[in-house]
DNA sequence: CAGCTATGTAAGATGTTGCTTACGCAGGTG
DNA sequence: CACCTGCGTAAGCAACATCTTACATAGCTG
């Protein structure tokens, strides 16, 4: 949990997930799409993802092969899925009991424009 | 994005985000949730977490009251989402093509286990 | 206004991250 | 076997994160 989060936090982490989204690619190779940094930055890159469980290597030959791992996700996946399953619950409770005043619950419903 | 994840990362601010999930507590109240580390760190985790718009903070005389942001994690949903649903497209041609060998796509739903 | 409470901010010590260069090693190729 | 290619690891360094203690500030309360 904690070091999937971690991993994700780096946007250099997050492109080299995307990158292995679909692919299988070699680690060279991902690092060919990283002009901007060294090539063992990226080894070090991968092995934070490959520890997180976010990316499995496939040893062939001389090359080692990354693709993406979706269970990787499943623990963020299930804590934003707790955070708004509670939330719903929360808001149930609350507007039955009416322990809010009523602007209150206003504002909270006018801030939640981008997505709720 | 990149400020959302990094708040996330660290497992004292995502207990105070349980903690505001459901009530809405006082700064103080928050901190004294947590006994082994002082009060201005707990601030200092706040402000990292309003700053990432994980949380809203509505002042009520002297104290400062901290509620969960929903809206806050919209990115970093859509960023599972985008994951996922990549994944499916991809899984999707990769069956029509049959670009993959048969043992490889058994090793993929097999490795599936914990939640896919 | 004097003083108390609740809270944020500043400064600094310490651990952690993310890079670099240099090196080691496995695996294919002549 | 000699050698080249692809990659990981080690060591070192600059930047950043996370604590601490000390201090500043806003708002009640008598």
């Amino acid at each position: 949990m904690d070091g999937t989060l971690r991993a994700l936090a780096d946007p250099t982490r997050r492109a080299i997930l995307r990158l292995v989204h679909d692919d299988e690619l070699a680690a060279g190779e991902i690092a060919r799409h990283f002009p901007a940094m060294s090539r063992p930055a990226v080894s070090q890159h991968l092995r934070v993802l490959a520890d997180a469980g976010l990316v499995v290597i496939r040893p062939a030959g001389n090359l080692r092969l990354y693709r993406w791992r979706p269970e990787g996700l499943s623990d963020v996946t299930a804590f934003l899925a707790q955070m708004w399953s509670g939330r719903l619950a929360a808001l149930k409770t609350a507007a039955e009991r009416e322990e809010w005043p009523a602007r209150e619950r206003a504002k909270l419903r006018g801030s939640g424009e981008a997505r709720d």
